[in-house]
DNA sequence: GTTATTAGGTCAGTCATATTGACATTTTAT
DNA sequence: ATAAAATGTCAATATGACTGACCTAATAAC
């Protein structure tokens, strides 16, 4: 009999050290960002802004709203922060003046590179160390698990 | 000039790609968990009490608290819920009075496996689409990434 | 050229969660 | 007998996100 069950719980034991492996390297990943953050008092959600702003310079509020995927109200909180401490600017669409184009400022910029910085220093350290197969196979497993 | 910071912007890319492949690759993974267990007025915090002591039969509370960081009342609460929704049982240490042996009850049991099932489940397809060596790749990346 | 809609912002109330601090109970250790 | 540990609970506080309501300014539609 146990030998009839052992083989699929060693399976089963397999998949929950994945399981562990991936809670404990995603934790690890946003450990330094969010205590940089929590020095300014601010959080993760203004980690989330300053990427997506930094990456996608002219973004409107709306459309940050559906990246982000929460309600104005509470993205206003954050977003008065950030514009408060000098990290966001934002200027009036040309064309359409209701909408507010936003931006991060040179030290919102700054910013920004030092908590994401952190994070691709530490993927980049250890794919130095595993090289270019692991990367590869690691982001093709990401890949498929974030697929459906 | 473009030449010389070009390759770094490229590599810093990759990396950013990277990032985003782990939040949405964790965030597909606790997806549906988090909606079974909302279901039942239950979240995250739940799922990991069931995982520990699951993992653990005969966990201390003390031990939980040390295991999940956090404080003792805040785990009171979704303490009760599921001991109030009958997933969770106790029974007093024989020789230390004082200490409660948490355990799963068998609906308790149930739904952990049908919560870490499903996510067990995500990795099993993922890893038997990409073969061992991907999954050996992977698992080398999360515990670099998780190392220091 | 009114009217409706859109982009953005704000106020109020609610709800969930986590914290600290204080205190009580039971049991074990000294 | 007293100290300490394991657990539980009450209260107050803080945070963060939500819904709902309401507002302005600007554009779109009729």
């Amino acid at each position: 009999m146990t030998d009839l069950i052992t083989p699929s719980s060693i399976r089963e034991h397999e998949l929950n050290q994945a399981l562990e492996a991936l809670f404990y390297g995603f934790k690890a990943v946003v450990a330094r960002p969010d205590a940089m953050l929590a020095e300014q008092g601010l959080s993760r959600v203004h980690h989330r802004i300053l990427y997506f702003v930094g990456h996608n310079p002219g973004l409107s509020v709306n459309e940050l709203l559906g990246i982000l995927g929460v309600t104005k109200q509470s993205l206003n909180g954050p977003m008065r922060q950030l514009g408060r401490l000098g990290y966001i600017q934002t200027r009036q669409d040309t064309r359409d003046r209701r909408i507010k184009r936003l931006s991060l400022t040179d030290s919102g910029q700054a910013l920004e590179t030092a908590l994401s910085g952190d994070q691709r220093a530490r993927f980049a350290r250890v794919f130095k160390q595993l090289g270019a197969k692991d990367e590869q196979a690691w982001r093709r497993v990401m890949n498929k698990l974030a697929d459906r």
